[in-house]
DNA sequence: TTGACAAGCGAACGGACGTTCACTACGCTA
DNA sequence: TAGCGTAGTGAACGTCCGTTCGCTTGTCAA
């Protein structure tokens, strides 16, 4: 009965459900959901798709996506040539972005870049940073800093007089805390949106 | 018995787990989860939750996460001064990352960069791009297109004699079609991540 | 200081859940 | 064409789930 491999199928059906509602259903509803008269034929599957790395159960035991579930290819640039639909063929990569960008939500925000002080560094007017909050930062890393009680985003540097917060646009000039520098986050992400 | 309203304290706790394992636990180890001892207690929670429009039932009557539990916050980027607690307030605009990059999974692909033709645009080496199949586009918009056999991210432009793909970088020079130039796709969105 | 309210406790209950197992149907390959 | 492997059926079963309800604890306003 049946055809070599429909799982490729059922798999991307329970994509689209999990895209929709955000939970996997139960295997009875599974069942309905791709044709199947039988919990057993759903525990099968999940079986083989458990095997395939594209759920898992969960440490309370209850089925749940794994990673690999959500992950989007990412196509190597230059691929020298072929059709589009070769293109699978060259693909390098993958990565789920919610996953690639924020780790960590309770203590990751967004905010979006007003200003061109940090346009050197491909940092726009309108750009949305993801900040992963923490105190501490290594030299180098773009911070997100309250500086004499004021938001800014910039790359933090240390020269003889101390720390300093460096722009990246010549338009800028460093600068140096008059009274406090304290750093509210670290810069771990850019997004930006074309319309 | 306890502080008004730990509920956004226990709403962080679920978002972090959902994000580690993608999918809500059941009740009892939502309990263990946030230090409540009995399960009525979580299903109370769940209702307020509920109410909040952070969670729901999907269809087959299992918790499931709403949109909005998923949200991000952006925060403005100067708001000129308030304690980081106090920040919430200045807070402007929300969304989901996964939704505002990639609004349709199907036709959408990310693409890394690589070179620096695009620089003075803020799109650097390495970073992701997300493009939008189609094969229509605007004068102005950033396309993957394929011409002469290879694939390469442009504005698409036009001049007296058709149409142009210019790069954002002074050393590079516009590219004419000698063959074909087929549009791929249309940029949507740039994701970089510093790690 | 009293009452009302919100939040949590703990136990009991009925039902839905996923597992298991024996059986069947189909499509390879020998 | 016999035999084996894969996919699915259908029923039985025990477990864990979420609900419910009466009770307790702490906070706040009158």
């Amino acid at each position: 009965m049946g055809n070599p491999n429909r799982d490729h199928e059922y798999l991307a059906k329970l994509q689209d459900y999990f895209a929709s509602y955000r939970s996997l259903p139960s295997y009875a509803v599974i069942g309905e959901l791709l044709g199947m008269a039988s919990k057993s034929a759903v525990s099968a599957l999940v079986k083989r798709l458990t095997l395939a790395g594209f759920v898992e159960m969960s440490p309370d035991k209850r089925l749940a996506p794994t990673k690999r579930f959500f992950e989007r290819e990412i196509a190597d640039f230059n691929v020298p040539a072929g059709l589009p639909a070769a293109a699978n063929d060259a693909m390098s990569d993958s990565l789920s972005v919610d996953e690639f960008l924020i780790p960590r939500p309770s203590t990751s925000l967004l905010v979006r870049i007003k200003g061109d002080s940090m346009m050197d560094a491909g940092i726009f007017d309108g750009d949305i940073a993801v900040i992963e909050k923490r105190h501490a930062a290594n030299l180098g890393d773009f911070v997100l800093a309250i500086v004499d009680n004021e938001y800014t985003l910039k790359e933090l540097g240390r020269d003889k007089q101390g720390y300093v917060l460096l722009p990246h646009n010549r338009d800028y000039q460093p600068i140096r805390a008059e009274q406090s520098l304290e750093i509210f986050g670290v810069m771990t992400g850019l997004i930006r949106k074309y319309r």
